[in-house]
DNA sequence: AACGATCCCTGTTGGC
DNA sequence: TGCCAACAGGGATCGT
């Protein structure tokens, strides 16, 4: 599923083929993409004849920059992804969103799950915006330990729980959760104002490590997500999770068996031997 | 304020 | 083999 790594992937992907492009025109077949656009009608008259600046990322949001002081937003939720297309030929089902460029392409935002969405925003609703006010982005800009450690000090959930809450830190979805505790040897079930600041600068070492792994491999292509990137390649990090989707199975290090939690509804890979 | 549960959605999986 | 419930999860929302 699309967390930072995969975001960050199909932004580099995305820039070469589409920034300074002109928008001709913009089709939504399902409004419910939609649904955070402060006025719906304004999504296709923001974005057509514009030309495409550049594109920037904040956590898991892709923010196209286009003429006008309009920022195109795309989150691609959990089963999300973009492609860009020679024509409006072979469209894959659950294509939501289509953009035609000046040079005849067309990007699709294609979701099964619909969990992904999109918006054209103008600076007065980018500050209004409350879904897009999140954390540092935890690669590209990362907070110090001391930020970090005083963010946590008053929090009693698990650090695993605070590590997808996208308000202390942008980007980091259940997998890279997992994968960052795993490499700081820290259990997902410590309590976030436990951890030591020597545990702190562990985690974000553990962080940096793994969303670098990430993105240096492409990011990372579960089994039921095919076509994750625009160039309608997988990510190669699934065969180096260490933790993540490996119940049952010996850790790298040594140390014990992966165990699988359930933590805020969510499942957490760990393990006990080396993660305490 | 912070925590935890629930819901949205659909393709895939696993149990019977 | 076939059917269907369970599962996957980012994040908004709601109850506590």
């Amino acid at each position: 599923m699309p967390e930072l790594p995969e975001v960050e992937t199909t932004r580099r992907l995305l820039v070469p083929l589409i920034v300074g492009r002109t928008i001709e025109t913009v089709t939504v077949g399902r409004e419910r993409m939609v649904r955070r656009q402060p006025q719906r009608r304004d999504f296709e008259r923001r974005l057509e004849g514009r030309r495409i600046i550049g594109i920037d990322r904040h956590g898991k949001h892709l923010l196209v920059d286009v003429e006008g002081d309009v920022t195109w937003v795309i989150h691609l939720g959990m089963s999300g992804h973009i492609s860009v297309a020679a024509g409006p030929a072979d469209r894959p089902p659950h294509t939501h969103v289509v953009v035609v460029l000046d040079d005849g392409k067309e990007i699709r935002f294609t979701d099964p799950r619909t969990f992904g969405h999109t918006e054209a925003l103008v600076a007065v609703d980018r500050e209004t915006a409350s879904f897009i006010a999140h954390g540092p982005d935890a690669f590209s800009t990362p907070p110090t330990k001391e930020w970090l450690v005083e963010r946590l000090a008053t929090r009693t959930a698990p650090i695993k729980a605070l590590l997808l809450d996208q308000s202390i830190l942008a980007g980091i979805g259940n997998i890279y959760a997992d994968e960052a505790l795993h490499r700081a040897r820290i259990s997902p079930h410590r309590r976030g104002g436990r951890l030591s600041p020597a545990d702190v600068q562990d985690l974000l070492d553990g962080i940096a490590w793994t969303l670098e792994a990430g993105i240096a491999a492409g990011g990372t292509t579960l089994a039921d997500m095919a076509y994750l990137l625009p160039n309608g390649r997988s990510g190669d990090f699934l065969s180096e999770l260490a933790v993540y989707g490996r119940a049952g199975e010996d850790c790298h290090r040594g140390d014990g068996t992966i165990l699988r939690d359930v933590i805020r509804q969510r499942s957490s890979f760990w393990c006990p031997g080396c993660q305490h």
